[in-house]
DNA sequence: TAATAAAGTTAGGTTATCCTAACAAATATA
DNA sequence: TATATTTGTTAGGATAACCTAACTTTATTA
């Protein structure tokens, strides 16, 4: 049985290690990464991966990278898993906003219960998208594979649909919400500006004007 | 904020004074028993009185009873109440069974989200009972009042409705749910053997003998 | 490549929560 | 009421999770 902080290390670590991933191959998380990620100095990383390290949880050598065990991230995506079920839970059965959601289910997901998030996932009915989007680690820890795009990387004149942000910040989040850009909405780019990167898009007829950092983070379908 | 660990020291304290308060007065808890109910020792609990004395929540002199301050009730109240709705949900939404929802709430009650507990307040249509037919406190902290006896102090002869059981152990709501006695049954008292206390009920027609044990934690109402 | 900067580690300290063992006060009983 | 028993407290120690400050290794760059 893992602690609360211990649980919050592995899910860090299955966190940054993805994001990089996405870019790179596989790198493995450096010390002062994980600290700054989760507001705590490196010492206490390194000592707190000592302890990981003795249960078998990460692969860690003196000033190497740190990555997760085959055992660590198994549990990693069981926690995002409950995380993003709960997430689900709140949106849809109890009313919350799409940027509410996060910190209630940050402490949810340390809820432990098997039985208890198999009967959440059924009475959600078996969602595989979370309010934002993300996929949901099956019981198995298999997560829903599909294809998304940043929406900055869509070309002109090409029509595509939200499925994902890749920010749940509340700003960016309650940002959207103003706009009304939300999951399953349909857009076509209509035009790209070469000097900083925004774009002009037509959705429901209306022309909407987004800065890249904003378009970084729209996850699109085509 | 208080921790964890704080929150069922207060619970606990709360529990056990109003356990005495049904034969006394108000009589403030002892050490020994607060230790002996949270399994820990009695210089852990002293030490943790010290604190929550500091923060006001208990008033506690040397070698005399604890009892709570007015602040700590009220916080108690509040635990009681998270504890009871979260089993109410367990109960009626996730189709868990009577026996399975505490050791779960004992987690879920220490969610921090005012916001939350209300929304499941709402999602349940503001029920006065849980599962075991325990009040839950309002938002304001007061419990519904309704009479109830103990069976096992019904008049022969006497009908009466069960509204509550006072042990909310496994064993006992198991045997319960075996013999068909759930909250809500209609029994009257057929007899009363005073050699040892047990009676004999008949419900739905069936004739059924409990004992003193069991009948003293059948709460009814007339 | 040598110097500097960045990243990672170690040593020693703090707080919350637990413990055991020894002691003090209050209560029960002979 | 004197003694024994129960109840409550204090002292000192352990562990998890944090910290600062000093140090070592690796990476960068002049």
């Amino acid at each position: 049985m893992l602690t609360f902080v211990e649980e919050n290390y592995i899910k860090a670590l299955l966190h940054l290690s993805s994001v990089d991933r996405a870019m790179t191959q596989k790198a493995g998380v450096g010390t002062n990464d994980l600290a700054a990620y989760l507001e705590v100095k490196p010492s206490t990383v390194n000592e707190m991966l000592k302890r990981l390290k003795e249960k078998a949880l990460v692969h860690h050598e003196k000033y190497k990278k740190v990555t997760l065990t085959e055992t660590g991230e198994v549990i990693g995506l069981k926690i995002i898993r409950k995380h993003r079920l709960w997430e689900t839970f709140l949106y849809t059965k109890l009313e919350f906003d799409w940027d509410e959601v996060h910190d209630i289910a940050e402490q949810l997901e340390h809820i432990q219960s098997d039985k208890l998030i198999e009967r959440i996932d059924k009475f959600l009915d078996y969602p595989n998208y979370d309010p934002h989007g993300d996929p949901i680690p099956n019981s198995e820890g298999v997560l829903p594979k599909r294809d998304t795009s940043r929406l900055s990387l869509i070309a002109k004149d090409a029509a595509c649909v939200m499925l994902a942000v890749s920010d749940t910040s509340k700003d960016f989040l309650q940002y959207l919400e103003d706009l009304g850009i939300r999951i399953g909405a349909e857009m076509t780019i209509v035009d790209k500006i070469s000097y900083d990167g925004s774009l002009k898009i037509k959705k429901e007829g209306a022309l909407i004007t987004l800065s890249k950092k904003v378009a970084d983070n729209i996850l699109v379908g085509v």
